[in-house]
DNA sequence: CGACTTATTGAACTAATTCAACGGCAGTGG
DNA sequence: CCACTGCCGTTGAATTAGTTCAATAAGTCG
């Protein structure tokens, strides 16, 4: 999925709207600003994100959507898309039924909700980090993010992951400038906390990584 | 950065359990970290948050509540709280019951979902703004949503509403040091932007500041 | 008043940005 | 095949937005 440029001859975005499967490739939308309240997708496989841009030029990376996650669930309460969704990858999705809270029940939904429940709560927790953490915090929680997330998927190998992201993109995510994200990974390579090379992460310790990104509680000198 | 200073006091936070109001004096708990699911509760009158606090003191608020808001709607999904709640000022409110999402429908429910949903929208648009923004645009952001929050409940009189945080407060929820906060204010008070004292706030215009929040260029058409 | 929290100001400092340049690598086109 | 182009990662130097430390004023409340 990292660079499988597989050259597609169809320019067409979509499939035709009866079909449950689409695909995307990279920079090509998923959900357009502000557009009617289309499908929801669940990712299959690749990655995806939801940003805001500013007049200017700086953009802030919402949301990311890897394999297995809804896109977006939000959409469920009534809302409209107010953020483009974007494919990162080629990316493989399910176009579901955009249904309305209280007419669901049932197994399906359930994990649904779960979903939901977990991009709020993820969500709340970058609100902490893009308010209060330092650039190597913030780099550490996204990868550790990404790590975690992608090994509730079995998409992990041992201590590796994929990590198509590039480093604007990681920049975008984590509210800092490319070139600092440069400079921290280094850091972070040097202190042994990541090996970043060729599109894959691999994190030594996730220990050491995981009190590097100041997550939750842990023990400091008090 | 805030320094430790936790001064949340730990007295009884909640009155009988049969009982349907509530009130909360300042610094109490409206909830705590990681504790059963408790009720949900609905602010009739004054001012909450919900924050997380870092090993080494700093805070970062992750929401506010105000009249209106429901505390927090996101557990119906079935979280628990991973973040305390704490009044910011004497509190008046309604102990709801904790309903699962499927068993729900009607008109107040419509209300609930709608709650979740914009409350999920705003900690989007605060996503964006602790990331990429400056502390001025931080400042105008928050102002901002205070006032048109207020308005929505009927809570502001012209161009005034009350604003009750303190600048430690301010700076905990857009990610600065209260020394900044204050000097952030003195330009958008010398800059007309605002009119803030005595707990009061004014915004003698209203697209001026939008403006200066750099939120997304529309008017919110009431 | 006295104790405390909050607001304000100055000066030194630093984390992160900005600007600019260079090298590698992949895709493109002759 | 090679040259060309564009993107991405890397590095250096100068700058700046925001922090930190510290001290003083101003409000609040018993």
């Amino acid at each position: 999925m990292s660079r499988g440029l597989n050259r597609e001859v169809s320019m067409l975005s979509q499939v035709a709207s009866s079909e449950l499967h689409a695909h995307f490739r990279p920079h090509q939308f998923l959900a357009r600003e502000d557009e009617k309240p289309v499908a929801i997708f669940r990712i299959d496989e690749g990655w995806a994100c939801r940003y805001r841009l500013l007049p200017d030029g700086r953009r802030q990376i919402t949301a990311l959507y890897l394999p297995g996650d809804y896109c977006d669930p939000h959409w469920a309460l009534g809302g409209k898309p107010s953020q483009p969704i974007v494919a990162l990858t080629n990316v493989r999705a399910t176009r579901l039924p955009c249904v309305p809270p209280s007419a669901t029940s049932g197994e399906g939904q359930q994990a649904f909700w779960r979903s939901l429940s977990d991009m709020i709560e993820r969500q709340t927790n970058w609100l902490v980090t893009l308010g209060r953490k330092t650039a190597l915090e913030k780099v550490a929680h996204l990868l550790l993010e990404l790590f975690e997330r992608l090994r509730m998927s079995g998409l992990t190998y041992g201590q590796q992951c994929a990590m198509p992201l590039t480093q604007m993109e990681i920049a975008d995510l984590t509210g800092l400038t490319p070139v600092h994200v440069n400079r921290t990974l280094q850091v972070m390579r040097t202190r042994g906390l990541v090996e970043l090379q060729a599109k894959w992460l691999r994190i030594p310790d996730l220990r050491a990584l995981r009190q590097a990104a100041a997550l939750r509680t842990q023990g400091m000198a008090a």
